[in-house]
DNA sequence: GCTCTTTAGTTTCGAACCGATACTAATCTG
DNA sequence: CAGATTAGTATCGGTTCGAAACTAAAGAGC
């Protein structure tokens, strides 16, 4: 009981630890800690989001840096922009095989595998948790929240198109279980309770 | 079904986003995320573990890095150290009054609140996965995995004292919910069972 | 006792990371 | 069409961090 309450604080804490200890491992590596991000975010993110704004958000940083890092992994081959018709200012970045070479060598890699030996039911109520809690910390620091689409309340399934409420378009099947920067957390998000069919 | 083979992935990326952004806001804040961490450290580790090494195979960092962080926490006041008696090598830190009024204000305190408002069996199972994470990846990274000694297959309890069989010494009533590097996970960590007080 | 090896901690140096600022160009507002 | 906003880039300087070299204490072997 006298344990309980710091229980909180240590969980906290042992969330910081686990995901610095993942991350390390970039000395010796190919890539530094924030290309490896970089490359990641990038293989992960939906075509409105992968750009250098998204990235910076992503990554808590500003864009200057952002830029950089992905400057970087261009030097080496590992992404290329192109811009977009819609908006010219804007630049959507996508692996090449090299890079998609080079992130199966990801150094989260041992992270996953561990994640991957968890018991199914484990994983995903862990996988809840932890997007309840990203959603919640983003909210209070007023920061984008970065879920996936599909749990998105802009998420709408209709036959057998799907549509983002917030880009006000038909959704590219691809881009479905892909990270969004404009994701707003739909209400039951987590719990697989019947789906509530509501206004939308 | 598809989207369940990058479960892991996802599960592992979204972790390192939170602990980056929870770390994040040391912008404006008194300390760096490194002195942030020291402090904290050095408040949960136990006496054995407080000490320059212990801090940098935590961070996962060099001594050589721990070393500088250490030294400017101890500039500003907030931590002061002691050579050990037992090895003149050795020197454990202590977090000051002040250090520990700073603490108080710990950015990490926004993630805090938030896992506090989860409800308690939700808490406790995500604890326990989280914990299994931390040491299997420990395991397979050939580093110190860190948990409390409570939970430690060292430690033992006879009556009223604690004794740990890898200090082979009595244990201080302070230091039982404490982290520690020769922390190693007892074969039924995290499932509340009753105890097996066996062989030790 | 004495040497060799290992371990705790510190220092120094160079590379990277990152935030701030200033800038260009495209889009939007009215 | 002028002003405001937004996407992205370039440059600068401070901070941080990892690698390597170093000191000093403890342990190992004889």
């Amino acid at each position: 009981m006298d344990s309980n309450l710091q229980t909180p604080d240590q969980i906290a804490e042992l969330l910081v630890h686990v995901g610095r200890t993942a991350r390390r491992e970039d000395a010796g590596s190919a890539l530094t800690a924030a290309q490896w991000a970089g490359l990641r975010f990038f293989a992960r993110a939906n075509g409105s989001t992968r750009t250098p704004s998204g990235f910076a958000s992503f990554q808590a940083t500003t864009r200057g840096t952002a830029s950089q890092t992905i400057k970087s992994l261009e030097r080496m081959g590992l992404v290329t922009g192109t811009r977009s018709d819609r908006d010219r200012r804007s630049v959507s970045f996508d692996l090449t095989d090299r890079g998609r070479e080079t992130l199966a060598q990801d150094p989260l890699r041992d992270l996953i595998d561990v994640i991957d030996n968890l018991g199914t039911v484990e994983r995903d109520r862990f996988l809840a948790t932890l997007s309840q809690l990203a959603s919640t910390l983003a909210i209070r620091r007023d920061l984008p929240a970065f879920g996936t689409c599909q749990d998105c309340s802009h998420y709408a399934q209709s036959g057998d198109t799907a549509y983002c409420a917030c880009m006000a378009a038909e959704l590219a099947i691809e881009d479905i279980p892909k990270l969004c920067a404009s994701y707003r957390p739909s209400p039951a998000a987590g719990k697989p309770k019947e789906t509530r069919n509501g206004t939308a």
